[in-house]
DNA sequence: CTCGTGAGTTTGAAATCCAAACTGAAGCCG
DNA sequence: CGGCTTCAGTTTGGATTTCAAACTCACGAG
């Protein structure tokens, strides 16, 4: 595991693989039985089975058995898990606007309008985006780090 | 590629292999050139030579000429690809927030501060994310649908 | 007794991934 | 000139993953 030590990778590690987020996206529509993920995402069973235990592991999604003997269980959001809506819903807005076909799937906020998010910075509160978390370029960096890669400084 | 008709499972078609967003985020950081992609992501050359020609083809990124005769080219974020700064920032905040141990990298507003981004409703500018956006689990249903998978109105 | 549902597990072939070595074509250096 | 380094890939061959389909086990209904 090289590359720039970053929170997107770890992240990615999480949740980057290919089934990860359309369960989760299935989960947090309130499907919530294996079956129904399966069907909906079209993942196959065993790899389902393999992603859904390690988001568990990961604690994105828990277990609730409800029924045992023939042990049935059902998948819900962690709080973790819930935290991944804004980025549910990112891929959603950009996927509308630049793959899409026929933008077919409107969603609407509370306030009866389709759902366009704009995200503000939370303390001066102007919106954000446009490169405007700009200099993070240097931000970034962890220590020992420089745009080219790791600073060797003297030995290593 | 059965599975629910969705914008999110079209994106993740598009940048949901593994290496993907990392060089999206490199690029974006400024890294324009193949073997500091190669370098900062940590993804094997031909894997990434695959990953950016598909998403040069999928019009997320483009490939600028800088000399010829050993032709060279550098990568650039398209319209597409900087629209994907959101879902990199979501998937930055949910890495800090859920997986870091030290939360070593702080990326500044221009404003300043830390980043913590929050997302609005474009439209009546209430602040959005606990759910708020609900009832998509409805919304989101693409007609000839419900919640138990496709509909099966008479023949078909 | 047979069928259907539900949540997996097993299987064996096919597709991917990967690290490392290799390939030109310059450019720099002494 | 002869040799080293950079850059952007390609090639190689083995390891790992993925996949669809079939199978399992334990009910519950008819």
């Amino acid at each position: 595991m090289p590359g720039r030590p970053c929170s997107i990778a770890l992240a990615l590690q999480v949740i980057g693989e290919r089934w990860a987020l359309l369960a989760i996206r299935e989960i947090d529509f309130g499907n919530h039985r294996f079956d129904e993920i399966a069907r909906n995402t079209g993942a196959p069973r065993d790899i389902l089975t393999a992603r859904l235990r390690a988001l568990e592991q990961a604690g994105v999604i828990y277990r609730r058995q409800y029924q045992q003997h023939p042990p049935r269980s059902e998948y819900h959001l962690t709080q973790a898990g819930v935290g991944l809506r804004p980025v549910l819903n990112g891929l959603r807005l950009w996927g509308d606007r630049w793959l899409a076909e026929e933008p077919p799937v409107l969603v609407e906020h509370a306030c009866g309008h389709p759902l366009h998010i704009v995200s503000h910075c939370a303390h001066c509160n102007k919106q954000l985006d446009p490169g405007d978390a700009s200099d993070w370029s240097e931000q970034f960096l962890a220590p020992g780090w420089d745009r080219d890669g790791p600073r060797h400084e003297s030995s290593e």
